[in-house]
DNA sequence: GCTTGCTCCTGTAGCCACTACAGGAAATAA
DNA sequence: TTATTTCCTGTAGTGGCTACAGGAGCAAGC
């Protein structure tokens, strides 16, 4: 069993987040010691650990919820799994092709945008009429 | 002079939005009426405008304040600009970059996730050592 | 003048997924 | 026996909104 320190250490999950994930129940309360600390067997860290690689992969905590209770009933959950997966993807797509029409419209607009000009034709383009948004949707970083 | 729904219409910025735009001194605190209603002046509008469409861009507040108050004096702000707009753009390519070794690291994964299996090969590898980060850093949806 | 319905007001709380304290207790090292 | 480190709980803050609750103002129709 370990400590919470080196639970962190070897799942790749800040000690603060690991705290906020057993509050938030997305994963089970450990056991404590004498002391009243948390004690952590392998396979909770396991599951700490699948946690943030679903992260890094972008999923929400909510579908990782459903990969994690999944895991439990292992009957056909594999196309599921995919669907969530395919969705995910969809999203990750739409992102990216959001970006690069950003990109494109930032270029376009900082193009003109040279030293030593008084008034910036950014600033300018972009507090005026007429100027039109670049993709589908904002961005929320 | 316009109260807050016809400025909101005028802008595209929600009405909610506006006034948290207001409480957070984002832009200045317009007139009221006799009855206590924000009026917005034209060019109050254009303001709330331009922080629609920098945001629009994917600039964040901190970033189009710095524009707000370029905007005011006009001597040699546009150097500034380019380079804030430069700044933002390399932020966007790193998060296509990003998002982009997602969706490789995510077709990989799923591509084995084939109906009728019972335990999932995704969530498999995802709970198993070894199993390596896809980018530099975690994506915040 | 009165009712209906729309818009507006303030203030507060919630969203997501953390992160950062404060103030204290327990465990370990020197 | 200190000194340092690690841990504990609880609360508040981050960004950029969004969604209420509970009330007041205002315009149009009857």
């Amino acid at each position: 069993m370990f400590t919470i320190g080196k639970a962190s250490e070897q799942s790749g999950v800040n000690i603060e987040t690991i705290r906020y994930y057993e509050r938030e129940g997305i994963v089970p309360k450990p056991g404590r010691s004498a002391g009243g600390r948390r004690l952590y067997s392998p396979d909770e860290i396991a599951k700490l650990r699948f946690v943030r690689r679903c992260r890094d992969l972008g999923f929400p905590i909510s579908i990782i919820q459903t990969f994690l209770s999944l895991t439990e009933q292992d009957d056909r959950s594999c196309s599921e799994v995919k669907t969530l997966a395919e969705n995910h993807l969809d999203e990750i797509n739409a992102k990216i092709e959001n970006l690069t029409r950003l990109r494109e419209a930032l270029l376009s607009l900082s193009a003109n945008c040279d030293d030593g000009t008084a008034a910036c034709p950014m600033l300018d383009t972009l507090m005026k009429d007429g100027f039109r948004k670049p993709g589908l949707e904002r961005s929320r970083h």
